[in-house]
DNA sequence: CGTACCTTTGACGGCTGTCAAAGGAAGTGG
DNA sequence: CCACTTCCTTTGACAGCCGTCAAAGGTACG
């Protein structure tokens, strides 16, 4: 949890940026502050104010039904920009909240708008942050709804796990992974009942434990397998729009 | 289904577009073309190429499992962009296509790039449309995985409704709704055949009845309350974001 | 050292899936 | 215009994954 991950080394994995991106990227990191572990980052139906770029720590936001259930809808993990899918809302739709202690920036929100008439780049690059939240929340929704428990946590290490290894060396005998078996349910849509049961299972048949804040895959490939895994949704690759990125660069359209 | 909706229409809903925005918009209707009832628009895993905005009839992107079951994704409805969600990637993640007839504006999706480093309120514009989808999606989860059969079916008739009634008048006793009870299954992660039952039910109940092609609610009150239905993530207000837009303007960072 | 939260386990019930079969409705081709 | 095919709708029987309720032990933190 100490490793901490800079807006510009999470935006500039889907192409180069330039000095003039990086240096509007580093304005929106003026104002690092530590963030306690449960600590509220917004409520539903408040009022849009500052949005926050995670530079360590796990936070989520979640939805609560009125019968007081909890959903959490996306995973956050270091170098993502909590608040991003709803900017454009008067109100906030989800609550947020830090899952583990971390360090968050806090920016208004409409620097959103200055950022995109600043750099063509730049906005393409939140466009794709914001469509590979959008394709985990996707996979999420096609793997609750048609598999099991136990398919479901598979499915759910193995992608974190991935997401992870992009920002940090990680060792799949001690993955960090500081999720109770509670948040666990509510990433899921189970009842916490189920989820421990499960996880014994999973542990007596040899292939993961979980322990207090970390797990141990023992047996990636069969992980793989009963998650019914294809990591292509999680692909940084974005070739296409490079080519025409270059193409205004050269007739200066973008910022020097 | 014969109601036919602009891809200018649509975008203008969150605030006032400039006369040279609506030509940027127009240039991606050059092409409409007809498009039939179930016609494939793209495969998933295939490169991208051509996004489509949707001028008339409905569609859907879907995710196929394994064992091949399949989810929809998002539903798409006349004045929505086909693929938006996923135009930064280098290959497509869903499969698309059309549910029922209707009409169909191709466009590279290289032009996205263009239309972002040209306008700043249009490049808003489109990350608004994209986290409506994005929470319509969220929604979605959050009912799929809390709620019965009965209170999915409820929410998502409601919430089209609301959808639809932005796009043109719509009678309760008399809603457009060409879906499928499979496909509906599809939507919600439901046998066809508790699909079947709840339905019949629901009709039983007095409270609404599917037809072919359209539902007639019966008991909107009872439906809404069924449904734990808050609409606030159907909002299209922004007014925040533009004072911050108008700023630009007058600093002339925006096209005249 | 106590309080709060997390983990663990058992018993029981119910919502929903699967399998199977039959009756419509719609579109196709002769 | 009629046979044929295909897809959609409907219903019954049965099974199973998972939720709820309850209670106890463990662990961390103030």
């Amino acid at each position: 949890m100490s490793h901490a991950t800079s807006i510009q080394a999470a935006m500039g994995r889907y192409f180069g940026l330039a000095g003039s991106d990086r240096r509007l990227l580093e304005r929106l990191e003026r104002r690092p502050r530590r963030a306690a572990k449960g600590e509220s980052l917004w409520s539903a139906h408040a009022v849009l104010g500052e949005l926050y770029i995670l530079q360590s720590g796990w936070a989520c936001t979640i939805r609560d039904t009125c019968e007081g259930e909890r959903q959490v809808i996306e995973l956050l993990l270091p170098g993502d920009i909590l608040g991003l899918r709803e900017f454009t809302f008067r109100r906030h739709v989800t609550d947020a909240y830090m899952i583990s202690p971390g360090i968050v920036c806090p920016f208004p929100h409409e620097d959103i708008v200055d950022l995109v008439a600043a750099s063509t780049p730049l906005t393409i690059a939140l466009f794709a942050a914001i469509g590979r939240q959008e394709a985990l929340l996707s996979e999420r929704m096609l793997v609750t709804l048609h598999h099991t428990a136990r398919a479901q946590i598979a499915h759910f290490v193995i992608e974190t796990f991935i997401r992870l290894a992009k920002l940090q060396p990680v060792d799949p005998a001690e993955m960090p992974f500081p999720i109770s078996q509670r948040l666990l349910g509510q990433i899921l849509g189970l009842s916490p009942v189920h989820i421990n049961r499960t996880l014994r299972a999973l542990e007596r048949d040899g292939i993961m434990k979980k322990h207090k804040a970390f797990i141990v895959i023992q047996d990636e490939a069969r992980l793989r397998e009963m998650a019914d895994f294809d990591g292509e949704y999680l692909s940084d690759q974005m070739d296409g729009l490079r080519t025409r990125l270059a193409a205004l660069d050269v007739r200066g359209v973008t910022g020097a």
